[in-house]
DNA sequence: ATCCCTTTGTGAACCAATGCACAAAGTCGC
DNA sequence: GCGACTTTGTGCATTGGTTCACAAAGGGAT
């Protein structure tokens, strides 16, 4: 059942990948403010972590520091790139274009980064054909052609959530196998698909929990029911 | 040890705490649907887990269910919507009314479960002043007050990456504990705060690293450093 | 070249979370 | 009231992730 073949035990841990991207943001700050090399104690500092934890994940890549001196900064930039396949351009499409799908298509934040917002689309007749941010919205019924015709292979989801389920199997059908998803609802893909969610509401009630319990925890006002 | 009245154990694990929003969706879904009892099996199914942790997630709170016929809906919904600290309302000020904050104080999915956007705060003066979502865009300068005035318990950040942490700053040294952060920037806080963060790139980027591992791997275009 | 100092890279211990598997507890039909 | 059946709640093994702590590696000074 295990692939024994594999050529280079490529297995960099989940929690690792998702921290790549703090570091590689830390990184950036470092360069421009001229930088040169930094020790991971500092790099962790400036993302967060701690440095032990810095040094695992960065050996995941492979040995990029020296001893006694630290990283280079422009060197770990790039390795982090690579691995996290920012060397190359993601065109990315965004379904849904209300409140939350126009902030997203304005914010130049993640265009920066090797994603380009290759498209924009609703169902609404009413939004269909305006302009955002350069960007023309298309019709949703031109879905697969906008993913095929541009190679978009990051979709992002922000419809209601009563449409994102079917949106979401139109995307997959097409061959499209990452989606950033920000309805409420959880989407049920196939084996090979990534779905990431994005959920506000979620995040509040975390939050909620744990100021409730600083608070004095849910005894207080609990009668014995 | 065992005693019916007894959901008193203290920790429940913070892996646990973040999938009980799910739980609470789905559920309140099925209530909505008319559903009276449900299977721990069908509630994993419809919140995308599997029921041996659902079951274990639920025994945290205590134990509410039925064996051989599953969990009472809306004792459910109760008893998560307690331990989440949602049968209380909590004030929420969106400090950073750009395209983001726009989007958020437009939003009414939040609104429906205990949460209550009480403030509207900008620092640009072309901004405040502004009636958004029927609220009164402020202007920054009443940060403290609003705070202190109306109850704010939870603040949520969409301000610039630059200007975040010097808010943050003063939200806590009026008693803030708890953050959402929406701004690409490490947060520094002191002990006892809580800061979630939600960040767009940093989901994208993971998702381009699973993309790119599938498409065949960071080896396709390396040649030896 | 050698010594000292700094900092990496990693084994090992620890801790948290997951998933399995099943006894205990309850329902329902008769 | 009883036995068959269903489903919970949990002990236990396993996996994944974090943290500690230190030997090995390298740089710079002399
Ligand atoms: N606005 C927020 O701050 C926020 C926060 C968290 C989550 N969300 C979620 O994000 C999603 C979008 O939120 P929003 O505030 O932008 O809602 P919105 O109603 O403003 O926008 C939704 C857009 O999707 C379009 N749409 C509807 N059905 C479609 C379909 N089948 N195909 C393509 N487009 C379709 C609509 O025409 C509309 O333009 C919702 O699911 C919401 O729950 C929003
Ligand atoms: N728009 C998005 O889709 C998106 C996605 C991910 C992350 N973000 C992040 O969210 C934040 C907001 O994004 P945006 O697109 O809304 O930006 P924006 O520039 O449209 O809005 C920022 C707002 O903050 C206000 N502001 C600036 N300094 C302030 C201060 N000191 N106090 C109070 N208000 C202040 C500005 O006046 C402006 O109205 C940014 O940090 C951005 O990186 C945005």
């Amino acid at each position: 059942m295990k692939s024994p073949s594999q050529p280079r035990d490529r297995g960099i841990p989940e929690a690792t990948v998702a921290r790549l991207p703090l570091y590689l943001r830390a990184l950036h700050g470092m360069a421009e403010r001229g930088i040169a090399t930094v020790s991971s104690e500092d790099l962790a500092g400036a993302a967060g972590v701690n440095s032990a934890k810095l040094r695992k994940d960065l050996s995941h890549l492979g040995s990029y520091g020296t001893r006694g001196v630290g990283y280079e900064v422009e060197y770990l930039v790039y390795q982090i790139s690579r691995e996290l396949g920012l060397t190359q351009d993601w065109a990315v499409a965004i379904v849904g274009v209300g409140n939350l799908g126009r902030a997203l298509a304005n914010y130049g934040g993640f265009v920066s980064r090797g994603f380009r917002v290759a498209a924009l689309l609703d169902a609404d007749p009413e939004v269909v054909g305006d302009t955002i941010a350069g960007l023309n919205v298309e019709h949703i019924d031109e879905l697969e052609a906008v993913i095929a015709g541009r190679g978009v292979s990051i979709v992002v989801l922000a419809t209601p959530a009563a449409a994102a389920q079917k949106v979401c199997d139109r995307v997959i059908a097409v061959g499209v196998t990452s989606i950033l998803n920000f309805a409420p609802v959880v989407l049920s893909v196939p084996d090979g698909v990534d779905v990431r969610k994005v959920d506000l509401s979620i995040e509040l009630q975390i939050l909620a929990f744990h100021e409730q319990r600083k608070a004095g925890g849910p005894l207080m006002a609990v009668d014995g029911q």
